[in-house]
DNA sequence: AGCACAAAGGTCAAAGATAGTCAAAGTCAA
DNA sequence: TTGACTTTGACTATCTTTGACCTTTGTGCT
């Protein structure tokens, strides 16, 4: 297991029974032993606002970093997901979206799962590199939209 | 006995009782003595969705290969259908196969839709019209398999 | 107020660690 | 001989780790 995912695993701890946790970037990173903008990158991979995070900060004595869970509006998040996704995504980011809206229990894990599947880049290996996330943006909102319909 | 036969029989061996594994390229590649990318073309020509096979991975430090095995609870036919797609199929024939999952009870209306949703041509029309039908197979094969897992 | 300094956190790019792709070369059976 | 299957390795893509340098904020001194 690699630095990062046990890090965004303990912080994923700390916030099972809240929404809210407040760390120190040097603390945290002392405790577990690595240099602190790794926190940071743990952050900017794991905690992104796709994925329901934000995540806030301070510098300076006293300083913190705050990270949140989002709960946005049920009913717009799907439209906003849909529009977020645009002409093309990555495969990467295109799973945050899923990830978010799994989240939002607007959507079951198995349909996500069915929807990654259908939108993976092993799938879409087959068409060129450079039609690829075009193509995967209408197979996912396509989908999506057959989901609300 | 060719390398990739005894590689096969290996990682088949890994799986015997378990039906999800977890490899790292480079290290099997060492144990066993071969260029990493022999594993790639093991788990391309041995481990595909038409043997039942999912394969995801991810690069990077603490990278993996996972292999995951469907179990074809309801029989074979949900195989055979799978094997029929082939390497490309038209909408038409595609819609037929769906239809006739549905109808043995295989697959539900809803994600039979879905399927149609991600493979319809209506959304296809992003992909060159000779790879169309080839990039349908991969998704309604890939779907059908992760509906059995 | 203005300034220096300490105490946080932020950024970014290089290096490291994996895995993927592709095409050339090799092998082997029909 | 030919064609399908294998083997290899150079090149590429992606994810992680690290460290040097930057910015912001708080505190105390003049």
């Amino acid at each position: 297991m690699n630095l990062s995912n046990i890090i965004a695993h303990m912080i994923s701890e700390m916030m099972e029974n809240n929404d809210e946790v407040e760390i120190q970037r040097n603390t945290l990173a002392q405790t577990i032993g690595c240099v602190p903008s790794q926190i940071n990158y743990v952050l900017a991979s794991r905690f992104t606002p796709e994925r329901g995070y934000l995540v806030e900060s301070r510098r300076g004595g006293g300083g913190y970093i705050k990270i949140s869970r989002i709960h946005c509006d049920r009913g717009t998040a799907m439209m906003h997901a849909i529009n977020a996704i645009g002409d093309a995504v990555d495969e990467r980011t295109c799973r945050s979206h899923l990830v978010n809206l799994v989240y939002l229990d607007l959507l079951s894990q198995r349909d996500a799962s069915l929807i990654l599947a259908a939108a993976g880049d092993g799938v879409l290996r087959l068409v060129e590199p450079q039609r690829r996330d075009a193509v995967r943006a209408a197979i996912v909102k396509q989908m999506l939209l057959t989901l609300q319909a």
